[in-house]
DNA sequence: CATATGTCCTGAGAGC
DNA sequence: TGCTCTCAGGACATAT
């Protein structure tokens, strides 16, 4: 689930590890497939890890970026279920990586994921432009403004719930945030992209800058799984403030009255309210 | 080209 | 109570 503001609050939780120095790393040994990390590469990670320094860090999308002074970088993509930790984890079998470090900010920065569809990367500064490019992924749903997005959409038959997940139209949203944010703006959520006026273009980005920053705020959404967690191991406070998303036929938070009602487009789950977002 | 669908994965919760 | 089944949705591969 962590989209772009569990992302950038687990990105925000660990920025104290720049300056410092990788001095060893381990994938502990588990019988997890290993998708977030083959063991084969593990001697070739060790030489490119080990002896580096962290110089910064960032987000692309959804994923949390180590730039260290070789030029590479460390590239977590949690998924579903994956952290990036400097605490220690929820559970010892699902970790998949521990950096152990020295300086003054965190003695160690650990990917953990329960059910490994995440992943770490370590990619050379060329293969990252290429594979994180303006081609491959959109412009930031912080930083988008309504007429870039207009223009990249404008021309989509797609429901706009739908477009907004497109990681190469715009990156970051995901689908718990594309329901809020068109709850927020009251646009009906299966609108044609090809039928929405400027004013819905302002309408939607004003309403995705506003739920994303506040989600942020909040440090993000902990759902009843309570899988997502910050750096910390601590849980986020939006799940509190969601206006639509899951809750199927509880009142509406915005007009009282009518009920929020669930439907699946591009097989997941979408909730709005049908008085408040009219088609 | 644009859009739609299938796949991976685990554990929580439903239903019997 | 304990079993089986369904579902959750990130990104990407493949199909239409």
């Amino acid at each position: 689930m962590p989209e772009l503001p569990e992302v950038e609050t687990m990105r925000r939780g660990i920025a104290r590890v720049v300056g410092a120095r990788v001095v060893a790393v381990e994938r502990p040994a588990c019988k997890l497939r290993p998708i977030a990390l083959s063991p084969a590469r593990m001697p070739q990670w060790r030489k490119r890890l080990v002896g580096r320094a962290i110089t910064g860090t960032s987000r692309a999308g959804k994923r949390v970026v180590i730039e260290l002074d070789s030029g590479d970088r460390l590239i977590f993509e949690p998924r579903m279920t994956g952290l990036v930790l400097l605490a220690d984890p929820p559970d010892i079998e699902h970790l998949r990586l521990r950096l152990e470090l020295v300086g003054r900010g965190a003695r160690q920065l650990l990917f953990w994921d329960r059910r490994g569809l995440g992943s770490a990367r370590l990619v050379t500064g060329k293969e990252f432009a290429e594979r994180y490019g303006l081609d491959k992924l959109g412009p930031d749903a912080l930083d988008i403004s309504a007429e870039q997005l207009r223009e990249r959409l404008r021309a989509s038959r797609r429901a706009i719930k739908v477009a907004l997940l497109d990681q190469r139209a715009l990156a970051g949203v995901g689908n718990l945030y594309a329901s809020e944010i068109l709850h927020l703006c009251g646009i009906h959520p299966a609108r044609r992209c090809d039928r929405l006026t400027r004013g819905d273009w302002q309408a939607i980005v004003a309403a995705m800058h506003d739920v994303l920053a506040t989600a942020i705020h909040f440090e993000g959404s902990t759902l009843s799984d309570g899988t997502y967690r910050n750096a910390l191991n601590q849980a986020g406070g939006y799940q509190n403030h969601h206006r639509v998303y899951d809750r199927a036929d509880e009142p509406c938070t915005r007009c009282r009255k009518a009920r929020v009602v669930r439907i699946v487009q591009a097989q997941r789950s979408t909730f709005y309210c049908p008085a408040c977002q009219k088609k």
